[in-house]
DNA sequence: TTTCAATAATTGGTTAACCACTTAGAATTC
DNA sequence: GAATTCTAAGTGGTTAACCAATTATTGAAA
């Protein structure tokens, strides 16, 4: 066993060695759905790291559906087959972290879809929520205050209506990254904050009345500046 | 200290507590962007929890970009802003598994975007891996094998050559739920697997040829089958 | 009083030992 | 010989002690 005293990089390129590993064993060993790999301390000590670093590189695995760790029992390949394990494999050891243009791309393809939804799903309840988003951001930016979160919160009140769980999720793990970017470019400046207010109320009403169409058209036409302008930030 | 015997179930809501009780804390003491958290071991002795489920909780919220640790430093809350934290960690808290319907509905919505954003992006590298992942699924399913792993491949190769890293690991974590569901409804039977041989050399083509409004096209037409179906299978 | 070096306390992260549970196989019984 | 019980080894998970780095405190020097 070897001691280990890595930076946050260091750690992230050893671990990307173990699942490279981890991928050979399944391979060498025609390891196929339900089979057992070897255990964490076994693991540990053929690939020489220690039994921690073997467990977090089986626990990002595992979040991908790869393993499934059952306890006092042992790590089990994932029901989906060799081959697709290995090409899934490839990609998550090339991912690369998301750039701002990445996200924006993507926030503006899962918003159109959870606007459009919301307007046929939406709850009373959910209506409700929206509104009260709606009016916190108004009151804000009337103020002449920042408002970047209330903003973000009426998006995500939306997502909330919208009945699809994963869109939810997929919201939620980009928004704070947006922020923070939103934050650094300096978007959304006075000018841009004030016209969001119609158009948020336009886009609340489309989804009250339940009008998909409507709901998509005006979700896009507020991103049309958004948009425009992300597609310029230069980034470094 | 409280020791702690739980099953999966438990640990989660527990762990859903200790999330919301971290919440109260922020609100409380008024903490802003940047400010430090207690420490674990204070957390653990205030929540009458052990230190790994704080920090379990923790990661959780970092995870959603809430919270950042530094190593022998402290825990600090992340550059988003009291008001978002609070609505996010609502919606966190509230989140569901997602369902069969919902992981189709958000496949469909990607892939229709990365398909047409691999025909304007798409590398000729990004070419020859789609070609060997087309060729692998026609070779396996005109042998009359399942071939649902090679299916997938080839759609996870286009998301590859989409040039967007956010969508691109979308598209990794819902795929092994998705093929899970493909076997346990018995989705992708023998009739679909034939035609689908076509109409993904025919979405091949349209990336190949760097025309997005056809390659987004044969992508719709590619999941008009299964999107029929997966809005008729009645989930327990 | 101010400055700055030395030191003590505190931090998140790591690890070796431990835990409850599973599992496989030996031992026992019929 | 087959079925069942018992035992011991092995499993992922948990934890208390430890680590290096950071941060706060002290105190002497200027």
């Amino acid at each position: 066993m070897k001691i280990e005293i890595l930076n946050s990089n260091e750690k992230r390129s050893l671990q990307k060695e173990v699942i490279a590993k981890v991928r050979t064993l399944i391979n060498e060993k025609n390891l196929e759905p339900g089979d057992k790999l070897p255990s964490e301390r076994m693991l540990s000590e053929k690939f020489e790291v220690t039994r921690s670093t073997i467990r977090e590189a089986i626990q990002k695995l595992e979040f991908y559906g790869l393993l499934k760790s059952i306890p006092q029992s042992g790590t089990f390949v994932a029901n989906i087959g060799v081959i697709a394990m290995n090409g899934m494999i490839d990609d998550i050891l090339r991912l690369e972290v998301p750039n701002f243009k990445s996200l924006v791309e993507t926030r503006i393809l899962l918003e159109l879809k959870t606007a459009r939804l919301a307007s046929l799903r939406r709850t009373d309840e959910d209506l409700i929520k929206m509104k009260e988003a709606l009016d916190a951001y108004s009151k804000k930016v009337l103020n002449n205050e920042i408002a970047v979160q209330e903003d973000l919160l009426f998006h995500l009140a939306i997502a909330r209506a919208c009945g699809n769980s994963t869109m939810n999720t997929f919201m939620l793990i980009i928004t704070p990254e947006i922020i923070t970017n939103f934050k650094k470019y300096h978007v959304c400046d006075d000018q841009l904050a004030y016209s969001a207010i119609n158009e948020h109320k336009q886009i609340y009403n489309a989804i009250k009345e339940q009008n998909p169409q409507l709901a998509k058209q005006k979700m896009k036409e507020h991103f049309k500046e958004l948009y425009r302008y992300c597609y310029n930030v230069n980034e470094i």
